[in-house]
DNA sequence: TTGATTAGTGAGCAG
DNA sequence: CTGCTCACTAATCAA
């Protein structure tokens, strides 16, 4: 289908207007309307015809013309415009699910780790545990061997310094 | 100013226009275009208006005059759209930044708790160290004991079994 | 029929 | 002057 002006068709599928093409006046170029798609090559090309026409053609333009220039040339202002606009807001949604994937990802290692340090706490706990009853069991031989290694262990732990901490027997 | 219509006033401020007020000619009351901004309760007011008054005017209205009411409620939408269309691209930047504010939580969490993980691993390991030398340097009297305390040490943490489990001295 | 949405249009701003 | 964006309109979709 065309319209008044005799230079655009629309096309569609399954009953929704997909893209349309328009023969240019100025350039006589088929063109997308979606200038936001084309490469930058075709962007270039296009602006060099322009400006080889309008130095080959009557330098004078009536004021018709010139109106009528400008409307087709709106026209495809508006189709960037609204093509723009569209292409943002689809990237904004396609940021924010990104996001929402690092957050699920985050939140996943979160809990995994969080799991992994109740265990190791537990198992650090009973350890303590038996190492207590150990030194307080027997206590015979190396009472002074013992407090050493306990000092050793103390200098390897500066922060987050549990308040169970074991001291050496009596 | 006013335009053709003679009933829309806009209001400038350094230069923008902000927001445009509307005398309407189905029901009379000036409304401001943002529909969205209104609350239920006036939106509720202004259908009832509209209602009434068709009933008590003629209800032959001409072609030109259906044709106006169409268009100044056209125009509403129009706005409403627009407005819309703002409101949800605000919503959508600040979701993102919800979901950025979310994603440096967790991950400054993640950090904090790899750092408590690393400590308590190093803790637990020259404990664990410790645990041995004094286990097998005494092994004096309670050697059955010992053992015993082991397996409650095993039961405790079953999962994340780690490959340096300490035997019960021979 | 009503409300929402789209493409095209002129006004007007910005660079 | 060019490109972009806004408010508006008619056409059309959708409920």
């Amino acid at each position: 289908m065309f319209n008044e002006d005799g230079n655009f068709t629309s096309f569609t599928h399954s009953g929704r207007r997909i893209f349309r093409v328009h023969k240019c006046d100025v350039c006589g170029i088929l063109t997308s309307l979606c200038m936001q798609g084309m490469t930058t090559q075709f962007k270039a090309n296009k602006a060099l015809k322009v400006k080889k026409e309008v130095g080959e053609n009557a330098p004078t333009l009536s004021d018709d013309e010139l109106q009528r220039r400008r409307t087709l040339k709106n026209r495809g202002y508006a189709a960037s415009c609204r093509i723009k606009r569209v292409t943002q807001k689809e990237e904004l949604e396609r940021q924010k699910q990104e996001l929402q994937h690092e957050v699920d990802k985050l939140a996943r290692e979160n809990a995994s780790m969080r799991l992994e340090l109740d265990a190791l706490r537990a198992k650090y706990e009973a350890l303590q545990c038996f190492a207590r009853t150990v030194t307080r069991g027997p206590l015979s031989t190396g009472k002074v061997a013992t407090t050493s290694v306990i000092t050793i262990i103390k200098s390897t732990n500066n922060r987050n310094s549990s308040p169970t901490s074991f001291s050496a027997p009596s």
